[in-house]
DNA sequence: TCGAATTTGTGCGTATGTATC
DNA sequence: GGATACATACGCACAAATTCG
């Protein structure tokens, strides 16, 4: 018998996610409703809504109760730029990242930033022990950073020092002292430790409820992860994971080549 | 009744989700299955299939039709090298990308890649031709890559230069003469071109039929997407739209700190 | 080996609440 | 207020795959 029969609502969403991502739907274009596509496709609301919510899922539409289902605006307002050669000494603290839009015309517009931060000493977690290679037990200084952007959440921090390693130093409190906002590599510098390398790595998932709420977004929705690691020589001195809002904004990296 | 009250299948897709990343439900672990979580939870049918379909989408579950619902296996099995400064000329072609894997005790093994491409000529798309500052109608030199590790399919690209800027060169083709798979830098070095920069942006959207397809994952699943600019001054000579699966593969970006 | 139970995938209908227009 | 549209919820049915006695 074997009439392999494709599902009736991926012809559906396989139509509505290619008129979208060919922009013949554009971005806050309203998509056909439940009832339009149950006419024009010929399915059953069933489909219809498994449709639209796969869409949903994908984070290709976004609906409105009431009125209907529309084109998101398309994949970023803005991006993050992840720069170090240039901004070697930025006052954006741990981060180390600026917030860019697309203007008018094409240019690219700076956007003002904003950041909260709480710092307390922990007993580091089994992932930091590992990227850190610290001992059971050891103790970190763990920092929370939010970023925001026109007041507008734009991003998460943890960020975990050895306690070790600054402690009894004006350099302790990531957040406070001369140093204070001055960026990891220059704080370790002034208690003679090299920044030699740093290393991040971009990865993806969904994020859960107080993460969604931190970051005004859905829960369940994507986020860019982003583990990064300051190293001195073969010793890591500073792990942290960011958490961006993958919908909203796009991380940009930037390398000088040697002439 | 109206009083407003939290959707029944947001607590069993919370619960699960939580019970996922804190790892009491482990990779590889079965999940409840919809009759269980009827009977566990105290919700309907319907609860119980939108807290599941939730946790697929959001790529945390994969379903064996007739088995069960399962923990996919953790976020990455391996990770991309992006990696300039330390690879000027890798032998990976357009992507300068190395496939690295976790070892069994931590250490980082590279895998074997291979890689297959085809060139044609084309007018420059619209995006093209933003990304590039060409005028309308400009014709571009397309090459389109799949890249293998041990023959799994681990990233689509394709490539853009303008054609006008290789014309009768010998690396009017860029996997062919006697530079083919040197990579842009070198190859634009050889005709005069000199690239001072490299710029990526990495954003993340879902996948269509066909890419899924070339890069044997699920339509709709979330792909990590990098378009890569190369610049020679102010001159936009190469333009690279490089897809990653999301949920096998992460990204890796390395800085050396100047001394 | 075979068949029954389980489980997912897909589909149907229906109902209520609420927000928008 | 009425029509429309989405959100959530209940339930039922059948096919196909898997599991297991």
């Amino acid at each position: 018998m074997g009439t392999s029969t494709e599902p009736v609502y991926l012809r559906v969403l396989e139509d509505l996610r290619s008129r979208i991502r060919s922009g013949s739907l554009e971005p806050g274009a309203r998509v056909p409703s439940r009832n339009a596509i149950i006419t024009n496709y010929g399915v059953g609301e069933t489909a219809a809504k498994h449709a639209l919510a796969a869409l949903m899922a994908e984070g290709l539409i976004e609906a409105r109760p009431g009125s209907g289902c529309y084109v998101r605006k398309v994949p970023a307002a803005g991006f993050l730029e992840h720069d170090r050669p240039q901004f070697p000494g930025s006052p954006f603290g741990l981060a180390q990242t600026a917030v860019l839009a697309d203007g008018e015309h094409g240019q690219v517009v700076a956007r003002r930033l904003g950041w909260e931060h709480r710092t307390e000493q922990v007993q580091a977690p089994p992932g930091v022990r590992k990227r850190l290679r610290l001992g059971n037990g050891a103790m970190a200084t763990m920092t929370r950073y939010t970023l925001t952007s026109d007041s507008e959440p734009v991003q998460l921090a943890v960020s975990y020092e050895p306690s070790e390693l600054t402690a009894g130093t004006q350099v302790a409190l990531p957040e406070q002292g001369p140093l204070a906002g001055r960026g990891v590599i220059e704080r370790m510098r002034s208690i003679g430790v090299h920044v030699s390398e740093v290393s991040e790595e971009v990865s993806f998932r969904p994020c859960d409820r107080e993460e969604a709420a931190a970051l005004a977004m859905l829960p369940g929705g994507a986020v860019l992860v982003v583990n990064r690691v300051h190293q001195a020589g073969d010793r890591a001195v500073e792990f942290t994971e960011i958490l961006v809002p993958a919908d909203r904004y796009r991380l940009r990296y930037r390398f000088s080549v040697a002439g």
